[in-house]
DNA sequence: CGCCCGATTGAGAGGGTTCAAAGCGAGTGG
DNA sequence: CCACTCGCTTTGAACCCTCTCAATCGGGCG
């Protein structure tokens, strides 16, 4: 069974057998580490290039208050670090969410696989972008979503982003994490997150037990939350088709 | 006097001479568009990499009920779609908010470039990291902070931004957008924007009329703003240095 | 002069926060 | 085996930031 992030990059590129092995062999190297342990911080210039295996980690910044603000999911599959090496340094924390399963790969090894071979460079370079598409729709949800459809928003794809690399069925994944780390992934507080589930389970668009996410009509939850899955590029049509009206298919001129 | 998107990029890279009339030449072809025109629609494959020259455009999305959401500022010297030929299609829209003079370069120049010189793409990479770090910084900014220190975080980061290109003093730039546009970058109302640009002025830090700011003591607005100019990586000392508090010495442990 | 777009101001409604306390389940030590 | 603690979830009530819906103001332009 492939390892989740050459899954992963199988989106990005038509990965040849050969390919394959290399990152296999390149990411050898796995640690372990404990729920709230942070990888990465702020100013520094990691050595390894981490990439998650099992678990969730995040990036995430703490503003003045003490408020934390959690810009991304790394889930099994992600480079957390890739290209760091050319800004020098960090400028945000990476830190685990659940106990984590991380492989290390030295950054010459993968200096050695983007110079040598061109499928694995253009799959990297995929999954970046990808990384920076889901960045801007976040924006959006925080921008102009109310908490009930942010919330759906992000459950929405996380199903889609899970699907790709194995951990969810059509309709159902774990999501191990607290209603605390929810909130500060989407911008409110733990009580009023708190509602917005509850809110969802009423309406009957989701139900969520012992941390397991069951989504009985993908589409409607989709149509709620305006989720259009354009933005993961996931050219292997693992995304439903997005909703009609979730579709802007004439955006108004920009004023 | 050098094209603004040079200027930019010498704050990543140590451009030769020669490297510097390479892209002078490549992006010779100019043209000229009117205010809230649409350059890229969400679906298109763009022929050419569209580099902001003079006026401002912007990244951004449209909601179901019609909020539009900006998920970025391109400004004098930036890239539109730099490396969207991997992703297949554009999962947003680009469109400039004032009169814009853009350069044009056929995908194959760049991709010409990308292949023989190595400062050049290094450089590009940069650019395309930079501008993820400030996605990331949006994000805190919308999900975390109050409204009056959201605007002036943005005009910190505009100070500095335009700076680099030689279009900011040390204490004033202008910055010919409406309200209602600065309104949708900062995911709020027109209406409340404009109190919260009286409550800056009232506060004595900042000044704006007729579309130019002033910030009589930068440092100031910076630590109103929580603002730590790290995210846009500018090693040439463009950068005040962060204010104290400003700083999160020890980030909290994630949970 | 009349029009239009953008800036401004007011008042009322509502989504989300804050603060506080109570449930609840799992692990731990006596 | 029970009491206790700890972290997470849940609920309530008051407060306030921001939105909505108007209406007015002001300047540039035909």
């Amino acid at each position: 069974m492939p390892t989740p992030f050459i899954l992963k990059l199988e989106h990005g590129a038509d990965l040849s057998d050969e390919d394959r092995q290399v990152l296999e062999q390149a990411a050898r190297e796995v640690r372990l580490f404990s729920p709230r342990h942070d990888l990465i911080r702020e100013g520094n210039r990691p050595e390894y290039v981490h990439v998650i295996v099992e678990g969730i980690a995040c990036r995430y910044k703490v503003v003045r208050d003490g408020g934390r603000q959690i810009m991304a999911y790394l889930l099994p599959g992600d480079f957390c670090d890739l290209h760091v090496s050319l800004l020098g340094e960090m400028d945000h924390n990476i830190g685990t969410l659940t106990a984590c399963k991380v492989a290390l790969l030295p950054r010459t090894a993968v200096e050695d696989l983007t110079t040598k071979r061109a499928t694995i460079t253009r799959a990297l370079w995929w999954a970046t972008l990808v990384d920076e598409g889901i960045l801007r729709e976040w924006l959006v949800n925080m921008g102009r979503r109310p908490a009930d459809q942010r919330l759906a928003h992000l459950l929405c794809e996380l199903l889609l982003r899970l699907r790709c690399v194995g951990l969810a069925s059509d309709t159902s994944f774990e999501l191990p994490l607290t209603q605390g780390q929810l909130a500060d992934t989407l911008g409110m507080t733990e009580v009023h997150l708190n509602r917005m589930v509850h809110q969802l389970r009423k309406a009957g668009l989701i139900t969520l037990r012992d941390h397991l996410v069951h989504i009985s009509d993908v589409e409607r939850l989709m149509a709620f939350a305006d989720f259009n899955p354009n933005y993961l590029h996931l050219n292997k049509r693992l995304g439903t088709e997005p909703h009609r009206e979730a579709v802007a298919k004439v955006p108004r001129q920009p004023d």
